[in-house]
DNA sequence: AAATTAAATAGACTGTATCTATGACTGAAA
DNA sequence: TTTCAGTCATAGATACAGTCTATTTAATTT
């Protein structure tokens, strides 16, 4: 297991070139710096420098390291010093899934922008689940997530879609009325990582024995689509997703679906709080025929 | 100091409710577990858990925490498993750049796209510090970046652009020719995390005894520019970035440019790789007078 | 070949995670 | 009301691993 010092050992040595200054650095002796990294490569299973005598020098794969190495610092000092910041009551704290469109975003939000300036006070953006329990710990006030059955919450439905396949608009494949996964065999594949339905999408593909070959990974889906009207490679992803220079192609046997709404939950909210909020649903559905399920047609939408 | 194993008792405390039951998921006693968690809410300055005698329950701090320590360990497990994965070689290794547009970089990768489809294996988004590195350790081939003077690298330029103001076209201020930065005090504004200026700004502002209140921070900025439509507050950001329902304003004294263009260093590469970054680069150069500043007008770009 | 520099190894020491044992507290059942 | 069961906290001893000092090894320079 991969301790915290070793990893502090190890971007001691990146930085300084030098096991001697590193252990200056960190403030031991250079036989400890040098028994940490030592661990350090027994446990990852691989030589992370080449020793000289005047200096040290990454190897490739110690390379491949520094930026994880990095990665996992900066995340510890995100979650020591995020201790050290203090809450101040909010007036209206709104969650929103991240897969949601921001075009989507812009029109829901919108009506009650112009009206309401200002009270929206606090804005939480991540995955279904980080929304739920943000929620369930009261940390917010109301969601714009994905609609599950049986949820405990309060729940007002805005829109149901598809997830469907998108391809750049000059792919051989972006005239066709529906697509077989058997014709992406091979071809580049975008991965938006935060998808909700992505573990069934990468067994929807296994299942059928097509592997694509896996370009880019995000977790901005705006970022998804640009690459894909780039011609970078295809991606899956629901259908209120529209981009210029891209196609949305049904793909047979690719039947997910999901339900968009408000989710509230009345157990946190003072009086002040849940009038704000019944405000603020009932403007937005006042609003919403321009969500309806009509103006949405499969194919090109450029 | 935090340590890993703190984080392992936190997380399984978390997810069991209970002290006894997490110390035997992590395998060691419950005096043991109490005395990390001990530790672990001494060095945080914070007590995380309220005990009871049936279960314990997280504190708001405590809550707070969880996601900053499964950030940790997820980042811990990603450097881990990325010794035990093979890199394969790769024919074009793009970094981009993650704060510029993604209209711009459709319309850059386009047609590169279009004529040399697959040929793009492998994207690297980042900011600009990570994108040098990467392309210092022969991890990248190409960047889409910003252009410094005095570059190692070989640099072609593509574009030039401010940065400005960005404000819900419904904002008071967006018929404005020119906005005074002193009539956003108090204002909602929305911060982009990975802006390169972002210093800058902040003390563009508190220069001027200027404090906007910040609602929403993110790393992507097209939910930043949603946000800013939406009329949850404003931003700002470099002039290629426009959005329906947001309005662009210069602001007195705001005078930051950047220059986007491809950089790439020639050490690291094969002829048949330094053959199709020049081709690539002189098929996107070729298609560039979209990119042109005279297509760019400050204002309203809806 | 000798001197210098820096990383590796060996063995003793020190700090702390860990264990066993016990205490304190709470809630439910009798 | 008392007893019992369950759970977290505390105390003291033990085991483990980071750390130190001393030395060896390897590479480079003079």
């Amino acid at each position: 297991m991969t301790e915290i010092y070793q990893l502090r050992y190890f971007l001691a040595v990146v930085e300084t070139g030098s096991f001697t200054k590193a252990a200056e650095r960190v403030y031991v002796t250079q036989p400890t710096l040098s028994a940490g990294i030592k661990k350090l490569e027994a446990n990852l299973g691989t030589r992370l420098f080449d020793r000289s005598a005047k200096r040290v020098f990454l190897t490739e794969n110690g390379t491949r390291f520094v930026e994880r190495a990095k990665a996992v610092m900066h995340q510890l000092n995100l979650a020591e010093s995020a201790m050290k910041n203090e809450d101040t009551p909010k007036l209206l704290r709104l969650g929103i899934l991240m897969t949601i469109p921001s075009q989507s975003i812009r029109q829901i939000l919108q009506p009650f922008g112009r009206q309401e300036a200002g009270l929206i006070t606090e804005l939480f953006e991540g995955t279904e689940q980080e929304i739920l329990n943000r929620m369930d710990e009261g940390r917010i006030d109301l969601a714009l997530t994905i609609l599950r059955p049986g949820t405990k919450n309060n729940a007002i439905s805005l829109y149901r879609e598809a997830y469907s396949l998108a391809v750049a608009s000059h792919h051989p494949l972006a005239n066709a009325k529906s697509i077989d996964p058997t014709e992406l065999a091979n071809e580049p594949t975008i991965v938006r990582s935060r998808c909700e339905v992505l573990s069934e999408t990468s067994r929807f593909f296994t299942d059928r024995n097509v592997r694509p070959r896996l370009v880019y990974r995000t977790a901005q889906d705006e970022r998804a689509l640009a690459m894909v009207a780039a011609g970078v490679g295809f991606t899956t992803l629901p259908d209120h997703y529209r981009a210029e220079g891209v196609t949305r192609v049904p793909m047979k046997g690719y039947d997910f679906e999901r339900e968009i709404g408000f989710v509230f939950s009345e157990h946190h909210l003072s009086d002040e709080k849940s009038d704000l909020l019944k405000r603020f649903v009932d403007l937005t559905k006042s609003s919403l025929p321009d969500m309806a399920y009509e103006k949405i047609t499969i194919g090109n939408l450029t």
